[in-house]
RNA sequence: GGGCGGGUAGCUCAGUUGGCUAGAGCAUUCGCUUUACACGCGAAGGGUCCAGGGUUCGAGUCCCUGCCUGCCCA
């Protein structure tokens, strides 16, 4: 089958294997390889019909089962998933998995996220390719459609993934952020942070995507170099000549005078003597965005600098604008290097090399500039000027709509976009001078390299830009210092220093501990989040705008704006609606009502009322004089916002009722959750807001309102911040990159789709190998190769699983036709004594302890790993191979080998659920037997193995003196074949052992017979010509027989044999001078624990034993 | 600028409280159509554990400094 085949299948949904009719075969009848295709549907059939993965709250609540839940970190619907979605997902089915074997009532819901500006972005960019239209020319309401269409889509390409990669995710629950019950969440959370105060509307600059037309986030940005330019430009200086006017009313050029470098130089500015007398003095900014000075309202020079002095009280009238603005004063204006404590040091610095000393301040578009603004806005208030002027539109033109009123002669750069507008503004400072001289405007300009901020979806340049935007108050103690509190003491920062619990109130703990730290200090650092976006794929705001007529004076207005306000109420019928409205106004302003709605009932009567407004005649009295328009905020939610809320909203929050039926008791039962599994950079971005909504949301005493029976548990009181974590534990998983370290990215074309992995490897191949490297570090890497045949990436990396899966195959085939083939057990199976048997046992004990350990530490490699040793190595090397001749006539070691396999499949199901799962389908109906120490408890659903119990070994089984017996044994039957391989003994030729009958045990010489293939102990003390000579533990044995005596090559053996006891010298007698030259070193007698002094004793006396023998066994062959 | 990783065999990575004469898979070499598996079996070669200091009887592991590299936050 062809990768091809199965990625059309993941588009079309149609499962990726040919139709197999397949019905499980007899043991003897499987293929020699494991063909995944012909396995993972039907097994996905069998699980699917069975609801194997849907979870039963009321079983946690009744006391049956502890419950175990995960949420999904939802895909963003935007586009198919990739790797790291697989990685994802298979570290969270493993945990799903071996929970529910575990016997915790699991839930993994599954769901996926409306990504608002991504999947917005992506069908505008469609639109326009395939139709040629913008969402504009479509309208709101179609365009919607469309993302909606498109979201239907994508969600069925990712389901499909997601189930072909074999996560038990519970499908009847799959949620959507934007689905009717995710919705009623987001307005519930919107009203109630709205009603406290916790979130509020403000003008602040934000990131501006000139392009898509909304704010961004800073995550949504990315930095790049680009080649711009330095300028130079003059701003005439000016004094004011006439006393204040009145209380911050607007200065004009009339009211200042120019001043004369003459003047200057009387005030003290160094250097205004080398200009010219008379003329009008200036100052020069340098500026990389020279079309921003339309909206300059001052000029900063740093109060260190020599000029600042003679300054103060100065003011510059910007060109053609007009507008008369201060020079002010601040620390955060750079000096130019020449000015600086060590100008050689400055020179390092290219904002010191560029610097004039003058800093143009554009409040509302440089961030800088803002906070200068903010600090300095009494002074340039007292000009009459706001502290910010806009004047860019929304599309990045120069506009007088947005908060620029004092145009002047600027009026020519009107409509312009950016880049013209700059180019127009350097013309006209080229051809202009200071007034009363022949100095241009522009004095020079510089090319400069810099970095700059460009739009992740457009890829256009930001624009800082000054607008009105919806926040979250993060800041306030119920949030974000909340969020702290809820780390677990360990791994809090002030707990830690100052060694007592503190504040801290919760249970969070992240996996590895190290992230904990980026969390803190996230919220240490954190800023008021800004939650609005000016598109139209997402939430909209609930919130309604009822913009009053303005009134003639301020008591007029407030009167309006209550009796608007109290007209507003009545239409709503507010009392009867039992608080779905929560009404907010600025007394001071009385321009505006903003009114929140709570649910959609509320929605709808708002809508009523705003069409009731729209519909009453014009010339009515009442409502209509009083009320402006009435309408909804156009923006809609941060996508953030509603994934705040996916722990709880896919559990029905704020009313399971409501939600429906399968949601009744699913929040008392599974919340908190119990892990989160998601990747680094989402800690700031997910986690936090999570924690923050949830603390603050859900009722404060959680644990106690759980409890209670479901129609009296209340979901609508808010906590202090102190109500239940979302999850208990974050564990934070690698990024993939490819072979190069970089990141996998379609533009690079280095990523790579799970489904073509799946198709050339099986998913289970793929499930085991992203786990095998799933280490605690943070990065791993995945060398890429491009398949000739498919034109597909792919990894040889997934080699190691699919060969792992076909090992498993093998070892249940072989396993199948020994027992196949035997009686049927009797009831009373003896308990099993021999060495092999005792050493398997224990040997499984021991593994799946270290698989306990590892799944509950998140350890996945150690897990994986552990068990690809116990498979591989244990099972099949030496256990299977061990027992070929004796299995079919030993009942005990019969129901060994069934009940190890079983084992090895139960602990190996969470990682490669289909192999395993198609495997039991066989292996149930085998005779087989129980082992007294381990426990097997039976499927609970359709005989599946993924409802079966997770395997119970006993500590009795762990059994030391059979481990190092064997590890005896095969030490010598390792030196045996090496032995062999160097001789070059024909494999399949059987060797004469000669060593003392006291060697060995019986059983362990039959162990040696058959791995070593031995035909005969001879232990009469004697050896033929020709045998070679064998170190065991520091004693002689031999080897004879190895070849017959007429065959060609034995007389090179000599030759052999000497290079294999020259190299057993050379190597004794490494190890001999590094174990002397420890036992030589005085301080290691002394200081040393007296085992470890033992054992290097120990092994200095085999290394000299072995050498020795061998030494021995040379001089007798005649060597050198 | 602040924080967090990584640097060990040709490649990808393990190496948990210091005890190591440093491991695995892939790749390489040699031998095998061994009736579970060639997606396999047996054997072999391959390392200045980034560099330099320090602590210690003993350092891949702990401490300091530096270099290279990646990520997150500003």
């Amino acid at each position: 089958m062809s990768a091809a085949f199965a990625h059309n299948s993941g588009q079309n949904g149609t499962p990726a294997e040919p139709p197999s009719g397949h019905t499980p075969a007899q043991a003897g009848e499987l293929p020699k390889q494991y063909k995944p295709a012909d396995h993972e549907q039907r097994i996905r059939a069998r699980w699917d019909e069975a609801k194997a993965f849907h979870a039963d709250p009321q079983r946690v609540l009744r006391g049956e089962a502890k419950p175990y839940a995960i949420v999904i970190p939802p895909p963003n619907v935007t586009d198919r998933l990739h790797l790291g979605h697989a990685l994802n997902n298979t570290l969270q089915d493993v945990l799903a998995r071996s929970h529910r074997m575990m016997g915790f009532e699991t839930l993994w819901m599954p769901g996926t996220d409306h990504a608002g500006i991504a999947t917005q972005a992506v069908v505008e960019r469609r639109l326009k390719k395939e139709e040629g239209i913008s969402r504009q020319q479509l309208g709101r309401e179609k365009f919607v459609a469309k993302v909606q269409a498109f979201k239907d889509e994508y969600e069925k390409i990712i389901t499909d993934q997601l189930k072909l990669m074999g996560c038990s995710c519970d499908w009847d629950r799959q949620r959507f952020t934007m689905d009717e019950v995710c919705a009623r969440a987001v307005r519930e959370a919107f009203f109630r942070l709205f009603k406290d105060g916790l979130i509020y509307r403000g003008k602040r600059l934000v990131n501006w995507d000139p392009v898509l037309q909304t704010a961004v986030a800073d995550d949504e940005c990315y930095d790049e170099e680009i080649d711009s330019s330095f300028y130079y430009l003059r701003y005439p200086l000016r004094e004011m000549v006439k006393g204040p006017k009145g209380h911050n009313a607007k200065v004009s050029a009339a009211d200042t005078i120019p001043i004369s470098w003459n003047e200057l130089a009387r005030r003290g500015y160094p250097g205004a003597e080398q200009h010219g007398g008379e003329e009008q003095a200036w100052v020069t900014v340098a500026t990389t965005r020279p079309e921003t000075y339309l909206g300059d309202t001052a000029v900063a020079i740093n109060p260190k600098d020599p000029r600042a002095n003679s300054l103060r009280g100065l003011f510059v009238e910007l060109p053609l604008v007009g507008r008369i603005i201060p020079v002010i004063e601040d620390d955060y204006v750079v000096l130019p290097a020449a000015m600086q404590a060590d100008p050689e040091a400055a020179k390092s610095d290219p904002k010191a090399v560029f610097a004039t000393g003058f800093l143009k301040v554009t409040p509302a578009h440089d961030p800088n500039d803002y906070e200068i603004g903010l600090r300095h806005k009494a002074a340039i208030e007292a000009c009459g000027n706001p502290v910010m002027i806009n004047m860019l539109a929304p599309d990045g033109s120069v506009s007088d709509k947005h908060g620029w009123t004092d145009v002047g002669d600027a009026h020519l750069f009107v409509g312009l976009p950016r880049e013209k507008a700059r180019k127009k503004v350097l013309e006209e400072f080229k051809v202009r001078t200071v007034d009363n001289s022949t100095v241009s405007l522009l004095a020079e300009t510089k090319p400069y390299r810099h970095s700059v901020k460009h739009s992740d979806r457009s890829k256009a340049i930001i624009e800082p830009y000054l607008s009105d935007q919806w926040y979250v108050k993060v800041t306030d103690d119920r949030l974000a210092p909340a969020a702290n509190r809820a780390l677990v003491a360990d791994q809090r920062k002030s707990e830690q220093q100052s060694g007592k619990a503190a504040d801290g109130d919760g249970q969070l703990r992240f996996y590895p501990a190290r992230y904990a730290k980026t969390y803190e200090q996230w919220h240490d650092g954190i800023r008021d989040w800004c939650i609005s976006r000016q598109l139209w794929w997402g939430h909209r705001v609930p919130v309604w705008r009822v913009q009053l007529v303005p009134q003639a004076d301020d008591t007029a207005a407030q009167k309006s704006l209550s009796l608007a306000i109290d007209s507003i109420s009545d239409a709503l019928d507010e009392a009867k609606q039992q608080g779905n409205y929560h009404i907010l106004a600025d007394m001071a302003r009385a321009e505006e009502i903003c009114v929140c709605v709570r649910n959609n009932e509320a929605h709808v009567r708002m809508e009523q009322f705003a069409k009731s407004h729209a519909d009453a005649h014009p010339t009515r009295s009442g409502m209509r004089s009083l009320i402006e328009s009435v309408q909804q905020d156009t923006d809609v939610l941060d996508t953030w916002f509603s994934s705040a809320l996916w722990p709880i909203s896919t559990m029905g929050w704020p009313s399971p009722q409501l939600a429906g039926k399968g949601f009744e008791g699913l929040l008392q039962a599974f919340n908190p959750t119990t892990t989160l599994c998601t990747a680094r950079e989402i800690i700031t971005l997910w986690v936090s807001r999570m924690v923050m909504f949830e603390r603050y949301l859900m009722p404060e005493k959680w644990e106690a309102e759980k409890t209670k029976p479901a129609a009296l548990v209340s979901l609508a009181e808010n906590g202090e911040g102190r109500g239940p974590l979302p999850f208990n534990n974050v564990y934070i998983h690698a990024v993939i990159q490819d072979g190069e370290g970089r990141k996998m990215s379609k533009s690079l074309g280095n990523g790579l789709d799970p489904l073509d992995i799946i198709a050339s490897h099986g998913s289970d191949a793929m499930r085991f190998t992203l786990c095998q490297m799933t280490t605690q570090t943070q990065d791993v890497r995945m060398p890429m190769v491009k398949d000739p045949a498919t034109g597909r990436n792919t990894s040889p990396k997934f080699d190691l699983g699919r060969n792992f899966s076909n090992k498993l195959w093998n070892a249940a085939r072989f396993t199948m036709s020994m027992l196949g083939v035997s009686s049927h057990p009797t009831s009373d199976i003896p308990h099993p004594t021999s060495l092999i048997d005792r050493w398997m046992l224990s040997r499984l004990a021991t593994a799946t302890k270290e698989v306990n350990d590892a799944i509950g530490n998140f350890e996945y490699s150690n897990y994986a790993q552990t068990m690809y040793d116990l498979l591989w190595r244990d099972f099949c090397d030496w256990y299977l191979e061990a027992i070929k001749p004796t299995i079919a006539s030993d009942k005990s070691q019969q129901a060994v080998l069934s009940t190890t396999l079983e084992c090895i499949l139960r602990l190996l199901h969470p990682i490669m659920p289909y192999v395993t799962e198609a495997i039991y389908e066989q292996v149930r109906s085998l005779p087989g037997g129980t082992i007294s120490g381990i426990t097997l408890t039976p499927p609970r659903k359709a005989g599946l193995l993924c409802t079966s119990g997770w395997p119970i070994a006993s500590d009795s089984l762990r059994d030391s003196s059979a481990e190092s017996a064997f590890e005896r044994t095969r030490s010598l039957i390792t030196i045996i074949r090496e032995a062999r391989s160097q001789h070059q003994v024909p494999p399949k030729r059987k060797v004469t052992l000669h060593a003392p009958a006291s060697l060995l045990k019986p059983e362990e010489v039959a162990l040696v017979q058959t791995l070593a293939l031995i035909e005969a102990i001879d232990s009469t003390g004697t050896s033929p010509a020709g045998a070679i000579a064998l170190t065991f533990e520091g004693k002689q044995i031999h080897l004879s027989n190895l070849r017959d005596a007429a065959a060609p090559g034995s007389a090179g053996a000599d030759d052999a044999e000497r290079e294999r006891l020259s190299k057993i010298i050379g190597d004794s007698e490494k190890s001999i001078s590094t174990l002397e030259g420890r036992l030589n070193n005085p301080g290691y007698a002394q200081k040393a624990p007296p085992a470890m002094v033992k054992q290097t004793q120990d092994q200095l006396a085999k290394a000299k034993a072995d050498r020795d023998a061998a030494r021995a066994s040379l001089a007798a062959l005649g060597g050198a």
